[in-house]
DNA sequence: GTGGTCTAGACCACT
DNA sequence: GTGGTCTAGACCACC
């Protein structure tokens, strides 16, 4: 899986690291029970700190998204992703709230709106069949 | 026009309120060349440094949301909003795809992620009338 | 002669006013010796403070662009313009270096940057006349 | 390379750090990809406070001229310099006129006021590669 | 009274 | 060590 890493964005590293990490989930290109690079290895690969990836991994692991065993490595959960708990859906709204304002704001209707967010939705689900 | 404020968010104080300004516009409850509290009085009604409440002014002058007159203080563009450019779509959509990706992570079906997002949109739009 | 402002320029309203007129003297809209509105009519014509208006006859002044007597009002300097001296001159190269700086960035070559001041010189002169 | 503030000018000192950047860079003193002193040792250097360093280059940052990477530093924008936009040509134009307008009120040529900005241009362009 | 600028000094997140 | 954020307090130009 091919990491790609803006180093001007505001957004931290570890961060990326993170949203990529579950894109690659989403997508499907990334199989539950599937292996994950080492720190060590995909801090290599990529060009960052340990800390990096580690607090990357860190923050994957309390989510629920991959397993960190100590000597087996990292492996997307295989028991199947968290749930959809009140707390991701608050956390969901926080997110959406700003984006929805905007568009608002700049006059896209609630069909534009939704349009783009099928597109993107589709696009990601079917990303990894198409390649 | 009333600003909540987390102290905790890991979000910028200035971000913030750029976001609950915008709401505000988005939402009807700020019209079109309607007067914003000054730099020193939003600063002092909120309890934040003027540094602060300044940055999210000039923020927002920037993207034409806002309109800062001379001595005169700081009203909501009275020309409209914006345009939708294409920047902002980008921007939009990069902001959108942690959020999918997540989203379809925790099963949630483009249905039920599109019904969040309506029900998001009509209760912003609405905000304002039913008060 | 129509002046524009604008109120949300960076520039203050004393100076717009004092490169309007002095824009109007080198089309040749204002002629030698003719005479201005006096301050009063002035910033009650274009909406402004006394004070805006006083301030901008004093530069002018200073500079000899124009004359003011005490019960005879306000004249374009009949006498002539202020000459080419000096410390016009390097006034002039001062507000020319970034300008020319940025163009250099921009990739603009000399010749398009020439043909850009030729126009506007063109323009400027011969705006009174096609009116 | 060399930074000269005047303290006493109606320039803002974050403006005069940007323009002097810039020339910098049109002179070919400063490279593209260069790196260019963090914002608390340039303020040490030239005797500012580190805000005042941070405005000019989150302007230059604007602008493209520069590109900030997250802790990594500052370094002149290695992708080229920004396009010379509408917005550039008519923000440039607005910047021309009233030197254009003083030009002819004193009686400068179309021709030599040409010379001055050809003579400039060549002085910054090659300011380099004399030294 | 308004926004704009600057200083001094502090804490934080990130690498 | 880097930039990002925030505070407190000050002076200025403008109107």
């Amino acid at each position: 899986m091919i990491i790609q890493l803006d180093m001007q964005s505001e957004l931290p590293i570890y961060s990326q690291l993170v949203y990529q990490i579950i894109e690659g989930i989403a997508s499907g290109e990334l199989q539950l029970g599937e292996a994950l690079p080492s720190v060590r290895n995909l801090a290599a690969d990529i060009g960052v700190n340990l800390h990096t990836v580690n607090k990357a991994y860190t923050l994957l692991k309390q989510d629920g998204y991959i397993q960190v065993h100590r000597q087996k490595g990292v492996v997307v959960n295989p028991d199947g992703m968290p749930d959809l708990t009140d707390d991701f859906l608050k956390k969901q709204q926080r997110e959406l709230r700003p984006i929805i304002a905007e568009a608002i704001c700049r006059g896209m209707t609630k069909e534009e709106l939704s349009a783009v967010l099928d597109q993107m939705y589709d696009d990601m689900k079917m990303g990894h069949n198409k390649e």
